[in-house]
DNA sequence: TGGGCCATCTTGTCAATGACAAGTTAGAGT
DNA sequence: ACTCTAACTTGTCATTGACAAGATGGCCCA
């Protein structure tokens, strides 16, 4: 993270991150133009060239961060496991453009170093938050957690889910995720 | 489906969707582009354009032969849940395309006839072949069910997996789906 | 204090793309 | 044979991503 205590803007870096968060939590990632993110943030529209290099670099960096705030929000949810698994659904709501970026490798530099480091501790926290609550071999549990937490969440963002659901995506994680950790 | 005994190519609007096919499985959705898909199958640039008016309009008919392909996996899987639930996973890898397109509503237009009929297709398979194999109200089960292979899908095609899970999808799925309903 | 340095941002440009408009071709039906 | 129309082409425009080259202004150090 290159501190950017900006000259002509104040923070550019940020203000386009942040362009980019609005445009993609009403119009998904497809919807997203560099040149958009310029105007909405004032500048010319070369300007975020130099601090991404290019689109992916931008996603790159939305992903890193999106790592970092999905382990901040595993660490806060400490020991419960349901909790942390309610904790990764409303991760993926609240930050809804993050986490749609963050597991579509085929949109930014999956192997940069900020996002490798980011993805590892965030990983870490969901398999041995997992581990510490079943006795067995964390292999299976830990997959099964992973799995109906994420695919939740993700069927939750697509809309597929029918209505009778109801309306609090947190509740509904809770009740789903305890049917698999009673 | 139109049934296009097509005049000049001879199926254009099936060569075109094979090679959205071909394209989106090597470089994801994002690498998609009608002028290129026009290029492959030899035609002019706005060819494409006659067959599904834009983009949006060929990824819709990409979607709804998903969905179309997903019921018709779920049925050829018959009254088996585990089945079911490998064979949603297995769709998944064999069809990457079309599932990566399914469930990315911002893509297409979800709201298309032939789109909707076939997803409550799929849907209705789902949900009656969990209600079949457990005795409770099948709400919180189908949910945690469609959740778990849908996450598993979802996480194994984005590469994010550890490789100790190994090399195959399905089998892997079957051991986590088992944790699910044993 | 003032002069250079360099990150930051701008202007200009190019090829590629999606979308649209208007024209052309060729098979089907009569 | 004639027409009709679906299927495709040619041409064009605004938008976009990427790159090159230049301008600007705060900061450091003599």
């Amino acid at each position: 993270m290159t501190q950017s205590r900006a000259y002509h803007h104040g923070d550019l870096r940020r203000a386009l991150l942040d362009a980019a968060v609005e445009v993609m939590a009403e119009s998904g990632p497809a919807a997203l133009s560099l040149r958009d993110l310029a105007r909405r943030a004032g500048v010319s529209h070369a300007a975020p060239a130099h601090h991404f290099g290019d689109k992916a670099g931008l996603l790159t960096a939305l992903a890193a961060e999106g790592f970092e705030l999905l382990a901040e929000a595993l660490r806060d949810a400490g020991d419960d496991l349901i909790g942390a698994g309610v904790a990764y659904v409303g991760f993926a709501v609240r930050h809804r453009a993050h986490f749609e970026v963050m597991f579509r490798p085929d949109l930014y530099r999956a192997d940069d170093p900020a996002v490798v480091a980011a993805r590892d501790r965030a990983g870490e926290l969901l398999r041995t938050g997992v581990a510490r609550r079943t006795g067995r071999g964390p292999d299976v549990d830990s997959l099964a957690a992973w799995s109906i937490v994420h695919g939740f969440a993700t069927l939750w963002l697509s809309g597929a889910l029918p209505p009778r659901v109801g309306p609090d995506p947190e509740a509904a994680a809770r009740s789903v995720i305890s049917r698999l950790f009673p």
